[in-house]
DNA sequence: CTCCTAGGTTCGTTCAATGAACTCAAAAGA
DNA sequence: TCTTTTGAGTTCATTGAACGAACCTAGGAG
């Protein structure tokens, strides 16, 4: 499959997650699952999104456990999809990006945010397991025990270093 | 353009940050931009990439903000693509969706992420301003000023609630 | 007996991704 | 001087995914 969805030959975990939810609609379902619709005829109304489409990105996002197809009613026979764990882990995602959106590219909100036990607002953040928040100049990278590209770009890449550091092929 | 990158009619800022960005390649683009690549080939190389489509990308990153293109060498002219203020932002979404592949996709990383001052482990998190880290069962939603759909579905979601709680639309 | 609803599937049309080939300008090599 | 290489693209025919309108099915409801 050439053409399509997978990014073949890519050798981090940002690619496999986008082979699963970096088609069109996709994300836009699990925010909208996030945000509680759980059956096909509601998200379809939310979303104006083809039938076909929503039938197909239902089915894989249940197939990779994001979703849980669930019988809410036996008779007549009716199904709700409800986040798994694992989906319900994709909000800081799907939060991150929507605030991207919302500085960067502007229009009014819609929905806000803000934590349920004192009101104050919400920011999307990396956090250093024992300093708190950080900025993205004090990531530093390193090699994993996975898989590597080998080509020049990518060789420079494998030494331990910060991000956003110019990364200079040595010519073969 | 009914078919394509647009997400008409959607009312949130997650689907227009996704008709710049959610496009095949563009986040990867970015990810590699964060990961220090600059040049033409260098994303070429990296990527695996048709030069058409990587061609098309960067301008539209460029258009949009994100990346700033430079001439580093004027002769040859030479330029090189440098990740913006709103581009660096972008870095806790590519940040919590990489790790969300690795958790929950699995293979090995060929990449690892650590805090350069204390050497500690990363995790990507949402914060309340006040109190830091929260759950995602913490985060109410309430209406904000931009423009809403007016369905069934979206009316319901339109009154403060928690994430997750389900949706229950009234009938018309 | 017919209509309606939830939850899909089918199918012809359209458009973006693909990859191979081509372009162009400057520099380096022979 | 002629040829090749390199960086940075553009052009073009092919392919496969998204679109949307129509169709299907099973179980109530009127």
């Amino acid at each position: 499959m050439a053409l399509g969805k997978d990014y073949l030959g890519q050798d981090c975990s940002l690619s496999r997650a986008l082979e699963l939810l970096g088609e069109r609609w996709t994300l836009l379902v699990v925010q909208n699952a996030l945000y509680g619709v759980r059956r096909f005829s509601d998200f379809q109304v939310r979303l104006d999104i083809p039938r076909a489409v929503l039938s197909d990105r239902l089915s894989r996002l249940t197939g990779a456990g994001v979703l849980e197809k669930r019988l809410y009613q036996p008779s007549p026979p009716r199904h709700e999809y409800l986040l798994t764990d694992s989906g319900v882990e994709l909000w800081p995602v799907i939060f991150s990006l929507g605030m991207w959106g919302r500085r960067h590219i502007g229009g009014e909100s819609a929905r806000l945010f803000r934590h349920a036990d004192c009101g104050a607002k919400l920011l999307p953040s990396t956090d250093c397991s024992e300093c708190g928040p950080i900025a993205p100049g004090d990531v530093e990278m390193y090699p994993g025990p996975g898989p590597k590209r080998d080509d020049p770009v990518s060789r420079a890449m494998n030494r331990p270093r910060r991000l956003l550091e110019p990364v200079v092929p040595e010519p073969s």
